[in-house]
DNA sequence: CACGAAAACGATAACGTTATCGTTTTCGTA
DNA sequence: TACGAAAACGATAACGTTATCGTTTTCGTG
């Protein structure tokens, strides 16, 4: 058995008034004489008093506290997304309540449910791999529960999204493949789902297609985890290959890595012989030697655009009647950090 | 204003019968009918019903959610512990509620209090770099509010607390460096805050004296910020000095990864020319070529084990009268991983 | 001194839930 | 048919807080 703290009662029996008065007199209502003011001041202090926010949640209908829901912890991408949320609520009073779908959809769905009874003031997600359709959220738009989805979003569902342009950026990637000269670009594509690696792959086709290079599915090969290793599997298959690649355009930073170092082990010299380039420019970008050329992902803007956009929401549904809310679509910007593997 | 949600109350409308007997149906009370159990079962599910978990924290003195105060998001070492905390956490049903005190004494204690009010059933924290007194904390004591320190933790104050032996672990780094035949091993040591790596510090200086190697202050560095800049630049420092070293024990994977590429910079090489181990074999250790020999750190372990302390101190509490616990300090092992780079 | 306004304070209800105990209903048995 | 046990249900209070409104006290003014 924990303790009792001190309640607004303890304090009132104390100095022989009421809750109300006590109350009153934290709050600083002006119908409180400057004497028991004091008193209760004095007292609330002696007694070490903290309001109980539980009781003021259940009261006011609001927590303060948003709910996350990000696919993995501990991945480069999403622990700086997080970074840029928790910053960023932190300084308009919200506090994070962080949960994981470990990138399955189940999990998605219970976490959420989760967060639903908690009665959190808003919910900013990052939909799980597994995640195709998404009729799971709309006990939110029922509910008017503001929501806001980044990087891994839904087409289809209507609510404020953060992301970045993956075609855009995959065809920016490509079409910088090409003009250094590259003939045969491969492409180390991520799954199926998400969207995003399938934009990607739209990026690179687009590029090649503007370019009047005709898509080989030789040179495609298709990540299931998106792994080195899978970087490294995949760049053998296609240097061992009769049709070999002179440009690999990479999924991730994680798979540039490992082509760097398959075409190391082969004997075969980047950027010279073979161009290579990632995606998302994080730390280990910069430490492979050669250098990954790489396209910049905002993370911790990504994730700093999201909150703000909840936070926002959600405080105009408080002033609001009803919300007839517009939603906002942002797309930051990435750029292409030229290194060495090009 | 945000829709009404399903209450006890208006499924007891509904059916023309009290809260009590709803919930009682809900919870399968004996003294419930079965035709009214179904009937409430089936309203419940018709009109969505969910329980609020706010009400029920207040009314229980529970809320299954465990606070957690760490110095960093976006970092290596935390966001995999981070992972650990939480998936053991979810096994048991709990949540998490992040907050990060970004290395700040003030903003510790800012988040300590928060997390105190929204009455946590426990909390589990890191300790910032600023943090050498913890009086902040003896408010949980006093209240009984179960605590686990994990990595940075304070020595005097008494709570269950995970960590590793950093001195011993230092201890066998650098002595596998005098092993290797070094003769001149420098340190780049961690700021005199945290006392990690003090404790680091310590057993470098304790495999050097058991050696019989004097210790040299100019083969020692301390670092700020523990960046791969800052092991750069003081291995340049290092190695351009009249007395080089032919070993270096980093402080951190980060500072390694600087020091192979200050020694690379200079045409030495490694490590035939100077050995270098880091500390904590993070992915960068094994990107950088030649890779980078380290102490292998836990991570997800440490995570999982305080949160597994956490919530059986809780759950103990929550049966027995007085707390007369006996604190756990659990130290979990390291081991050296041989690569390249010595 | 009495009246009334202003100041100070408190009782109540409500947020949603459930434990406790009391009340009503049902039904088997004498 | 009546008694009483068992079954079924419900009123109340409580967790801690505060908005609302009602009550008491104070005090100035005529």
């Amino acid at each position: 058995m924990t303790k009792h703290r001190t309640t607004l009662k303890d304090i009132a029996i104390k100095l022989g008034t009421s809750t109300t008065t006590v109350s009153k007199a934290l709050k600083d209502y002006p119908d409180i004489s400057l004497a028991t003011k004091m008193a209760v001041l004095k007292m609330a202090k002696k007694m070490n008093y903290e309001p109980d926010m539980r009781a003021l949640a259940l009261k006011n209908g609001k927590s303060n506290i948003i709910g996350v829901i990000i696919p993995e912890v501990a991945h480069h991408f999403f622990s700086n997304a997080l970074d840029g949320i928790m910053k960023h609520a932190e300084k308009k009073g919200y506090k994070i309540i962080l949960t994981s779908s470990y990138n399955s959809l189940k999990k998605e769905r219970k976490q959420l449910k989760f967060l639903f009874n908690k009665k959190v003031d808003g919910i900013i997600v990052s939909l799980a791999n597994e995640t195709k359709k998404v009729k799971h959220f709309d006990i939110l738009k029922k509910y008017e529960i503001p929501i806001v989805m980044f990087d891994k979003v839904n087409e289809s569902f209507e609510c404020s999204k953060v992301s970045i342009d993956d075609e855009k950026s995959a065809y920016v990637a490509t079409k910088f493949l090409l003009d250094k000269g590259c003939k045969k670009i491969a492409h180390i594509k991520g799954p199926r789902h998400p969207l995003n690696s399938v934009s990607r792959f739209e990026g690179y086709k687009k590029a090649l297609e503007e370019h009047n290079v005709e898509i080989n599915p030789e040179l495609i090969k298709e990540c299931k985890e998106v792994t080195i290793e899978e970087g490294y599997n995949f760049t053998r298959e296609l240097l061992t290959q009769v049709n070999k690649p002179d440009g690999i355009f990479a999924v991730t930073d994680q798979v540039g890595v490992g082509a760097i170092q398959a075409a190391q082990s082969l004997g075969i010299k980047v950027p010279e012989e073979l161009k290579i380039i990632g995606f998302s420019d994080s730390q280990i970008a910069t430490i492979i030697r050669p250098n990954l050329t790489t396209i910049h992902q905002p993370n911790f803007e990504i994730g700093k655009t999201a909150i703000n956009m909840l936070i926002k929401e959600i405080e105009l549904l408080e002033k609001v009647e009803t919300a007839d809310f517009e939603y906002e679509q942002q797309i930051l910007d990435t750029y292409l950090v030229e290194r060495e593997s090009t």
